[in-house]
RNA sequence: GGUUCAGUAGCUCAGUUGGAUUAGAGCAACAGCCUUCUAAGCUGUGGGUCCCGCGUUCGAGUCGCGGCUGAAUCACCA
């Protein structure tokens, strides 16, 4: 808001200084380096070119007139051709009154923005999830989260690939190989079950190759060749007619992953709005695709395979309809985008996928269009990087895999550790066990976030995770820290107690630098979050709590508070405390992760 | 080979729509701070060819072009 005021009354100066109108954008209001005495700044090079005067020259004048202009602003300075304003301690005064309980600080006004449906997750029901997936489920949970923050109407869904060939080599192998085996039977988690067969049948699959390569095929004559692959073929085939038995296997074992899946998501935290399978989009798919084929937009090949061409676009011919006319990957994203597009009708639809996919959805962009969907530019991909591991690349079917309730699991025994060594908080109580997970979980979480979704990460399983730094423990213990102060306040006589309403007068109040560092940090908050939404980054929110995080923690080091003796400054002081943890909270939440109160 | 993305301290990463003679955090290393509101904290020291070159600009880690390196992708897998 007094950002705003200022850039309008800049623009006004510059209109009657030098008779010119600059686009607002040439208007660079940023909040001031530190070390440097004001509150925001504004970079006045691009006007000189209208004022025809030096920069430091340029900056008086405008200097001069805003700061009659806006009240809030107690006086400007001008360095090198910055202009600093400083506001008035008042403006401070009453930032602090209006918004340090306000639980809701800086979000959005509700639904004032776009509707935005985002997918992710979107696991396959052949093996459980990894931490490539919790890489997905986090950033799709944090992005949907900041989104709706900012304003938007944002609906979540999942994509639950359900069918395809993959889930066949799961049931082949079950069948073969598993005598029965159920989740009761060997009390394994279903998802792990059903993934155990997945490794199976690759272990199977591979051996068979090497058998017909030792007979002189080629690699990819034997994999063709081998048993196995007709099997699976088959499989899908009579999954595709509807055969009873194929069904009904196939149901058993999806809801045997869908039960462990489960318990996967409620522990990171994830849920959705709505849930697609594949197995009911995928026919609308294919009847996309006949439609277009009868117009002519496509083409059929001899052997009765169905192909978009996109040569002209820049890109390949590509595979529509196999020749024995079951669907590929491709068909089943065009039914869902239509169904979704038709139920909700978005202004975006954000597709949380990794960016080995980025191909895949130029080509799903582009044959939307060619299909006569304008709104296939709503379309955003909202592509992430590999999690590599030390020890090389993470393959399912090679049993490579850094397992997700595995890792969960190992973060929350690292925070009991820590947690018995501190013996803050009895250990082997529910309260040590609650917070060792909450603790765990935002390690991992807060590790996760903080990397731009763009960059591929690297994981050490061994040493990876920290609960020192830059952490989500960190910020965790930061709040627990400000908690604390404040029940140890409000136990205390009444002159150390915020009531609700409480209001500090205070026009005249000085704030050390710290503080003030505190009120501008607080003060962005909303403007962190709006860009945070625009670049869909949930690793701005995870810096911006980092930053303070840090800073209150400095405050808390040399600024006393309880010990305070003059009351004013002492409610002050608390009064920025409760603010602090509030926007802690929030920027928390926003990612996911969960504040304790004591740790 | 084509396309897309990345390259910043020993390691993991920030770095705002280009902005301040000094490019920041954390980890690791070293030196301090617990009788005092929670030491999962704070303070300090060392550590840089922002991959290279050219260009645009008052100003480039940021934008453009060319190159180098790495990753992904270019499947009748999903």
């Amino acid at each position: 808001m007094i950002v705003k005021n200022i850039t309008d009354s800049a623009i006004n100066a510059v209109k009657s200084l030098y008779g010119a109108e600059l686009p607002a954008e040439q208007f660079v209001i940023q909040p001031t380096r530190e070390g440097i005495k004001g509150d925001f700044t504004l970079v006045v090079f691009p006007m000189t070119k209208v004022s025809h005067k030096a920069p430091a020259a340029t900056a008086e004048e405008i200097g001069e007139r805003v700061t009659n202009d806006v009240p809030e602003i107690e006086s400007y300075s001008v360095i090198n051709g910055f202009l600093n304003f400083t506001l008035k301690n008042s403006y401070w005064v009453d930032f602090l009154n209006e918004n340090y309980e306000n639980e809701t600080f800086g979000g959005g006004e509700k639904n004032s923005g776009d509707k935005i449906v985002i997918e992710f997750s979107s696991p396959n029901t052949n093996k459980p999830l990894h931490l490539g997936h919790v890489r997905n489920n986090l950033i799709g949970m944090a992005v949907s989260n900041i989104l709706s923050a900012a304003g938007n109407e944002v609906v979540k869904v999942n994509l639950v690939n359900d069918r395809g060939i993959h889930i066949c080599k799961s049931m082949i192998a079950w069948l073969k190989w598993g005598n029965c085996e159920t989740p009761e039977s060997s009390s394994k988690k279903g998802d792990h079950l059903v993934g155990d067969y997945y490794v199976e049948f690759d272990k199977h699959f591979k051996e068979d190759v090497k058998l017909l390569e030792n007979k002189g095929m080629t690699e990819d004559e034997a994999k063709e060749k081998a048993p196995l692959t007709n099997e699976t073929r088959q499989m899908l085939v009579k999954w595709e007619a509807e055969d009873k038995d194929v069904r009904a296997l196939w149901e058993m074992m999806n809801e045997w992953v869908y039960a462990g899946f489960d318990v996967t998501y409620k522990r990171l935290g994830v849920s959705f709005d709505k849930i697609y399978y594949e197995s009911q989009t995928y026919l609308l798919g294919k009847k996309v695709v006949a439609d277009a084929l009868q117009k002519g937009l496509i083409t059929k090949d001899p052997d009765n395979s169905v192909w978009i061409d996109l040569t002209n676009e820049g890109l390949d011919r590509k595979l529509l309809l196999r020749k024995d006319g079951t669907s590929v990957y491709i068909t089943q994203d065009i039914g869902t985008a239509l169904l979704r597009y038709n139920e909700f009708h978005p202004d975006k639809m954000i597709y949380v996928v990794g960016n080995e996919q980025i191909y895949h959805f130029d080509v799903l962009k582009l044959t939307l269009k060619r299909f006569g969907y304008d709104w296939a530019d709503f379309i955003y991909h909202l592509s992430y990087g590999m999690v590599e591991l030390t020890t090389g690349k993470m393959k399912s079917r090679e049993g490579t895999v850094v397992d997700a309730d595995e890792l969960m699991d190992e973060m929350k025994s690292t925070a009991m550790d820590i947690i018995r060594e501190q013996g803050k908080v009895e250990y082997g109580t529910r309260e040590a066990e609650d917070l060792s997970e909450m603790v765990g979980l935002a390690a991992l979480k807060y590790y996760i976030l903080k990397v731009d979704p763009k960059k591929q990460m690297l994981f050490n399983p061994a040493e990876s995770i920290d609960f020192n730094g830059n952490t989500g423990p960190f910020i965790q213990y930061t709040h627990a820290r400000i908690r604390s102060l404040l029940a140890r306040a409000s136990a205390q006589t009444e002159t150390n107690t915020l009531d609700n309403q409480f209001r500090l007068d205070g026009e005249d109040i000085v704030f050390n630098e710290v503080e003030q560092q505190l009120l501008r940090s607080l003060h962005d908050y909303p403007v962190m979050l709006e860009k945070a939404a625009k670049d869909y980054s949930p690793a701005q929110v995870a810096n911006y709590a980092f930053e303070l995080a840090k800073l209150y923690n400095r405050f808390y080091q040399d600024t006393p508070v309880l010990k305070e003796t003059d009351e004013r400054l002492r409610k002050m002081r608390l009064m920025l405390s409760l603010f602090v943890a509030n926007n802690i909270k929030n920027s928390m939440k926003l990612l996911g992760i969960n504040v304790p109160d004591k740790m």
